[in-house]
DNA sequence: TCGCACATGTAACGCGTTACATGATTAC
DNA sequence: GTAATCATGTAACGCGTTACATGTGCGA
């Protein structure tokens, strides 16, 4: 049951910003809700089809001023009612994997170096994150500020920080401990 | 590439900690990397026939003291071999998927009410899992202080006590937030 | 002309969950 | 007796990725 399709809810949250066509869609999540939900064009297009057959969504083909022609898909009244039906309903966990954790957990067939050498690239990643993240932030408040989804917006940015931190904090914490139990040695 | 199923590395780890069932090694799963890593059975018992028929791990029917009989696997010295070499290997992330946080990237959809009840769940999570993960520390601490494991489990946990208290410190800061522009209303 | 971004799609594949089947033993 | 736990498995299903196919327009 909660292995339920979810393509088609960010869809409809996509075209409820503007309409768009689906390589717009594409390039929208990759590039705003990257850090907490993925889609490929595998997912994307066959869904697209079937909102339309739903009319969830409208389609009109645009040729926009001789330029690359796409499909232009809009949100209808009964699309927006789909999505607004969702949105409030409590927010199920899908069972969580994160491979680092689960290397650590094994860590006793490692060395401490191999241990440290994994942590350092998590922090790594997490640093770099962080860094894209603030710049993201800085951005859409000078340029999007007075949209009315810049809050929301804004929210699963700093979900973003306080992740990061949190990730950066803990692995400083463990490596500290690991440099102690590699100097005892 | 990175679908490649992880699902016989956890299996190898947890038969590195002793010899096990395969019932045994989902309660283990359960019990020790649910924050972080799960399975289903019907993952388990095929990824075991798959191991054996690979000599990674060998089979021994135990009906011991005359209590249910089931199969105990252990690591064969191939088994642990394979192990060995995945764990120093850069961990791969698979595509994250929060629910939540998509549900308030598009929460221009929603009342600030509904918001705020999302929010709110995700915290009552968050401060459960704290409240678990800090009395499973204690008891770690207690009992197996002074297995090799030990340090290892407890990165693990460190990781979900730092990332449930940054997630409590969120919803917090976007919860204030919220209120704020409620009452500006 | 070569590559990149734009643009839409399909097919294969397999991972992972859910649900089910089966049966033993223990505890109330 | 009947519910819960121990214990092992299988089958269906579909989600999601990867890879591929196809083609346009633009800039270096």
């Amino acid at each position: 049951m909660s292995r339920i399709n979810k393509t088609k809810y960010i869809i409809l949250g996509m075209l409820a910003i503007r309409p768009m066509s689906g390589y717009e869609i594409h390039s929208m999540i990759k590039k705003t809700t990257a850090n907490f939900w993925s889609e490929s064009s595998g997912q994307i297009y066959p869904n697209l089809a079937a909102l339309l057959k739903d009319s969830a969504i409208s389609c009109e083909n645009e040729s926009n001023d001789s330029k690359h022609k796409s499909k232009i898909y809009a949100l209808t009244k009964k699309g927006l009612e789909v999505l607004q039906q969702w949105l409030p309903t409590t927010a199920t966990r899908h069972p969580p994997r994160d491979e680092l954790l689960l290397k650590l957990f094994f860590g006793k067939n490692m060395t401490e170096e191999e241990c440290q050498k994994l942590i350092l690239q998590r922090k790594h990643k997490a640093e770099e994150n962080l860094e894209f993240l603030t710049s993201t932030k800085e951005h859409l408040e000078q340029q999007h500020k007075n949209r009315a989804d810049f809050p929301y917006w804004l929210i699963t940015i700093d979900h973003g920080i306080f992740t990061a931190h949190a990730e950066i904090e803990w692995c400083d914490a463990i490596l500290k401990n690991l440099k102690k139990s590699l100097r005892r040695r």
